[in-house]
RNA sequence: GGCCCAUUCGUCUAUCGGUUAGGACGUCAGAUUUUCAUUCUGAAAAGAGGAGUUCGACUCUCCUAUGGGCUACCA
């Protein structure tokens, strides 16, 4: 193959899928490594179903996943346009042709008429009705303005056979094709037919889509063949699946690239983990930066089923992704969920800290959330078996950890765990008890972004000895409870 | 209903006739530690069912079951 072409064709029917966005991977992939094109086109035949924003967020999207399009409405190229709706001209002109060799014809039937061919399951099928009109009742009809549609004119009979490069042989008999419309009463070409004519002009080898389009592919193929064209190669791909029953929907609310960005997961991640869900890389490895993906793409690693997508999973590589941001990177990152911060805390220590611990930006506010709130959590933290902590212990060790803050001068990590360390010595108690208590005395959590004393340092000195303080007559207040 | 496709641990997957069926996420259990978290080690966890073909089938064939897709003047 000399000249790869891909192309991703989405039509602007709302926010990006995910399933979408991982078809403009796999097909991006796909051309850079063979250091061909990658084209987008926008289908948006369908005037009913069109969205106002929905081509920004294609465009959006692409660019935030860094999928560079060499071709597209926005970039240009040597064959557009690039959006169906300008097109037009170029289907009915090809439909004619199709008309005048006998593989496509004029059909008049009404809606009603359409809609009395349902059989007992429910289903509609053309009975080719106006296949067989004659000339003359067709320049009648035409002549009296009756609206029509160009109809796809499939053999009865024979199979169509194609290889696709993920499912292998497929063949589909003739008689279970249907007589597809091609162009609309609106003028407006059906996918059936735009697909073919598009992925055509602009000499696309491969085209990468759901694996929806299986049953259909032997009708584009007829018509591949009406005109004499060079089928390209198939790539059909898996669903990506909610859950072993049920498609990712957009219905579900969280399906859609946007939505991860909004949950906190870096566009990187969600590439690299998308990659994954359908395609395995024939190796161990799992991090894969975009150009890494680009040089170990093969389609041969693409499965034929479908995959359920996890995101819990996707958590896990995340927060690869987050751990190796830049600090700064990713302090900028975090600003926004300080916002709602009241109490002055060191944030460039807050990031540093928990740079390392979440796994999704929108984890910040529950991570830092003690910075604000404190009071009245359950004293039992103080009960751990794993630190062999209790309230109990806590009551006792109190009054001598304010002493000792109090009096230090150097309010540093070093200086505060030093003095932690000191007076765990003094008391001869193990030095992770009494570290847990601190911590919990501090900040009232059970899970905080660091240590007792990172925690001491986040809060101030002032801060810390207040909460300790206040710890402190709470443990003194409480009932002591008998051990159970 | 008809046609097409799929089916390995909970999830993503490896295996392309001969393996103790491997890895990853998650889960659980231990260990380590400058405290939380990390890290490390280990464990539990799978070939939908049934017939064939074969010396031998997760791998090939058929049937069944289950799931998905298509069956629109949607893509």
């Amino acid at each position: 193959m000399s000249n790869i072409r891909t192309r991703f064709a989405p039509s602007p029917t709302g926010f990006m899928h995910i399933g979408n966005l991982r078809t403009a991977l796999y097909a991006y992939l796909f051309a850079k490594k063979s250091k061909g094109q990658f084209i987008l086109r926008i289908e948006d035949t369908d005037q009913e179903r069109l969205v106002g924003d929905a081509v920004k967020a294609i465009y959006s999207t692409l660019k935030l996943a860094n999928l560079q399009h060499d071709e597209g409405p926005d970039v240009g190229g040597p064959c557009g346009p690039y959006t169906q709706s300008e097109r037009k001209d170029i289907y009915k002109k090809y439909a004619n042709e199709l008309l005048d060799t006998s593989h496509a014809y004029y059909c008049f039937c009404s809606k009603e008429r359409l809609d009395s061919l349902v059989d007992e399951t429910g289903n509609r099928r053309y009975d080719k009705h106006c296949r067989y009109l004659t000339r003359e009742e067709i320049e009648q009809k035409l002549a009296s303005g009756i609206p029509y549609v160009i109809r796809q004119s499939v053999p009865s009979e024979g199979v169509t056979a194609f290889s696709d490069l993920v499912y292998g042989e497929i063949s589909i008999e003739n008689r279970e094709l249907h007589d597809n419309i091609l162009l609309k009463s609106d003028g407006f070409p059906t996918y059936n037919f735009a697909n073919v004519v598009d992925d055509h002009l602009m000499k696309i080898t491969h085209v990468f889509r759901g694996m929806e389009y299986l049953s259909s592919t032997p009708n584009y193929n007829l018509l591949y063949e009406a005109f004499g064209w060079t089928i390209p190669l198939y790539v059909h791909l898996p669903h990506i699946m909610r859950d072993k029953r049920s498609k990712l929907s957009k219905r579900h609310g969280d399906a859609n690239f946007e939505d991860f960005l909004e949950k906190g997961f870096l566009p990187e991640a969600i590439l690299n983990y998308v990659a994954l869900l359908g395609w395995n890389p024939k190796s161990e490895v799992e991090k894969f930066s975009l150009t890494e993906l680009v040089d170990a793409f093969d389609v041969s690693g693409i499965s034929k089923s479908s995959a359920v997508f996890d995101e819990v999973k996707l958590r896990w590589l995340n927060a690869l992704y987050i751990k190796e941001l830049p600090p700064q990177r990713f302090h900028s990152l975090a600003a926004p969920y300080y916002r709602a911060i009241s109490t002055p805390v060191e944030v460039n220590l807050l990031s540093a800290l928990i740079q390392t611990r979440i796994s999704a930006l929108s984890d910040i506010p529950d991570m830092v959330g003690f910075v604000d709130s404190f009071d009245g959590y359950s004293l039992e933290m103080f009960d751990s078996k794993d630190a062999k902590s209790s309230a109990l212990l806590a009551k006792e060790l109190l009054p001598d950890v304010i002493e000792a803050l109090e009096s230090l001068e150097c309010w540093s990590n070093e200086a505060l765990f030093g003095a932690l360390e000191r007076l765990a010595e003094l008391r001869s108690i193990k030095k992770k008890q009494l570290l847990w208590i601190v911590r919990i005395a501090v900040t009232g959590r059970l899970s905080t972004p660091g240590g007792a004393s990172e925690m001491c340092l986040l809060v101030g000195k002032e801060l810390a000895l207040e909460r300790l303080r206040k710890s402190l007559s709470r443990l003194r207040a409480a009932q002591p409870v008998e051990s159970e």
